[in-house]
DNA sequence: GTAAAAGCAGCAGAAAACTGCAAATAAACG
DNA sequence: CGTTTATTTGCAGTTTTCTGCTGCTTTTAC
């Protein structure tokens, strides 16, 4: 990346950048920043300080940190962010202004919510408080956190009211994660916990859609969600005319 | 695992590299955690000495044991400097195991559950999901997210079941933190739409803590949330016996 | 016991952060 | 428009933080 400015950028956009790199990265350099933006490093200061006090970053010696960092160097993703990228991208084809939408928890789910459109003006509902973290970074949105006693381990609601409250609403789409995607038994999780949440956001809604990069499908897990009959769309990073994909689109999935 | 970085790290994210591999493998070794993350020794034993202080690993010769492992527990000590930290640590005290407690968004309550004893168990209620992950951090915490519509502004739970909820509930202790305090109009905020939420969460309360910095005191806002009458909790950076306090102390409130 | 490794205190250079101030820029207003 | 006001930005000087190093003490291992 080169310096995408020589015009003095507004406070604002600034800002908006700063945000970016940080959600991206996870992390930035006051040094780093000034160089790209051409401004002093006082001047960074100054805007990671007010980030800070927004509560947006976590300010640090040297630069900045995304607020929801929990252990930054997952090495084990890391070849799999590119993928899950772009079916972040594919999945955001599916969103239109001024739907509801149910979304689960999920790193594949969060690259998606940061991938989309900054004019996007939809209503928004999740059970994860990552994810809602996430979804409030976009000003159009409204964010709809259903409520309940969270997981320590997925930072998701697990019970109390979700259910009795999913059962009464009725969503435009739900779009969430998987673990195992598989012809027989169809949807599968290894967190058997998560199974009822699941179920019950596909019951919630007219359009379910799955995300998940190649390697889940054909793995099946031990908890059985539901079978690919209850599934729209299956989006994940291969072309959707790949050979892989062939048996799920003649089930009737419509791949993206 | 070889080393991941020849970029320069920042502390705080060789504290998370470091707390990962401790609780991953029980144990670490300073020589090679600074092998791995490319600094001196010095360095790390001084991340070491931090986190100990932190009572989040348990230092020995040689290096550090993750503190689950060997089952001891660091005392609190704080050397609160920050008027923050002092206030939170006074608030700590008022939390017993068991209780089912009521918490609102703001920085003195975060700094508060971050100072939460790592043994404490007890359950949690909250409207804001900023609190919510800090909550998390804490292993033998339940934490209770309260649904609704989310504001983008202070990320916390502003309208939708909230009330009907807050309605359903009777908590041991209420703990919020306030933008003025004033003899004769009692907790005001400048934010008006939090009003109705910081009554409600008073009424579904038996006792109310009110957290905030000397300078709110004697500070009047816009919106009204309730009279002196209806805290029983007051909890300042001040000794208790301050003179500023007095006044507070013969409405009957209890200094802290 | 001795030797090696780890710890510790303190120092110093470098980098970053904060302070106050003045110039530049944007916004408000008649 | 021009003028005034407020905000923003950069700069210089000072203070704080971070980090590696040196010399010395303590712990561990043989």
């Amino acid at each position: 990346m080169q310096n995408l400015k020589q015009i003095p950028a507004l406070k604002k956009e600034r800002h908006a950048f700063i945000l970016k790199q940080v959600n991206l990265h996870n992390r930035v350099l006051s040094n780093d920043l000034s160089l790209l933006l051409n401004v002093s490093e006082d001047t960074i200061r100054r805007d990671l300080n007010e980030l800070a006090e927004e509560g947006r970053v976590e300010k640090v010696h040297g630069g900045a940190l995304s607020r929801s960092f929990s252990g930054i160097y997952q090495k084990q993703q890391v070849y799999a962010v590119d993928k899950k990228k772009l079916i972040a991208a594919k999945a955001c084809g599916l969103i239109k202004d001024n739907m509801l939408i149910l979304v689960g928890g999920g790193t594949s789910v969060r690259e998606m919510v940061r991938l989309l459109p900054e004019s996007l003006s939809a209503t928004f509902c999740t059970i994860s408080i990552t994810i809602a973290e996430e979804l409030l970074q976009h000003e159009n949105l409204e964010v709809i956190m259903l409520g309940g006693k969270i997981s320590h381990s997925s930072k998701v609601v697990m019970d109390g009211d979700v259910f009795f409250k999913l059962g009464d609403l009725s969503f435009d789409l739900c779009i969430m994660g998987s673990n195992g995607i598989d012809e027989g038994k169809g949807l599968t999780e290894n967190d058997l916990e998560i199974i009822p949440l699941k179920k019950a956001m596909i019951k919630a809604s007219r359009k379910t859609a799955v995300l998940g990069i190649s390697e889940k499908l054909n793995t099946r897990q031990r908890g059985v969600v539901c079978p690919l009959t209850q599934i729209d769309y299956l989006v994940t990073e291969l072309d959707p005319g790949d050979v892989l994909l062939e048996k799920y689109q003649m089930e009737g999935l419509t791949i993206l």
